[in-house]
DNA sequence: TCATTGGCTATCA
DNA sequence: CTGATAGCCAATG
């Protein structure tokens, strides 16, 4: 079932162009919840679709990958498919230079 | 309605 | 790096 949380999450990672990618702290933060990372995650973990949201190109905010409904090596081939590169360590590299603000 | 549990996290010791 | 704590939402009893 869709809370009104949950369709304002979806609906910011539907933001994300391709080839970037944001954070779940930058995610709460948008939807006025700066504490509510962990809650986003949740979000994401239950999203009608899997290919309905993007929630591949959101990752921790220490540049890690962390989990995806999917499988996280899926999350890795995804991301390095549409540009971003990933070290072994499942770590974005140049985080800054993929990172995608919110407004 | 309230209490408890758990999750694709963050931050600090 | 590990462990503990914090804060938010959803599901369950």
């Amino acid at each position: 079932m869709a809370t009104t949380f949950q369709e304002q999450v979806w609906n910011k990672l539907q933001e994300i162009p391709q080839g970037k990618v944001t954070t779940y702290r930058e995610v709460a933060r948008a939807i006025g919840s700066p504490k509510a990372m962990r809650a986003v995650g949740s979000a994401c973990a239950a999203n009608p679709r899997l290919i309905a949201v993007p929630c591949h190109r959101v990752i921790r905010s220490d540049g890690g990958i962390g989990e995806y409904a999917g499988g996280k090596q899926a999350k890795i081939d995804l991301l390095t498919t549409e540009g971003i590169a990933i070290s072994e360590a499942n770590r974005v590299e140049h985080l800054s230079s993929y990172l995608y603000r919110f407004r």
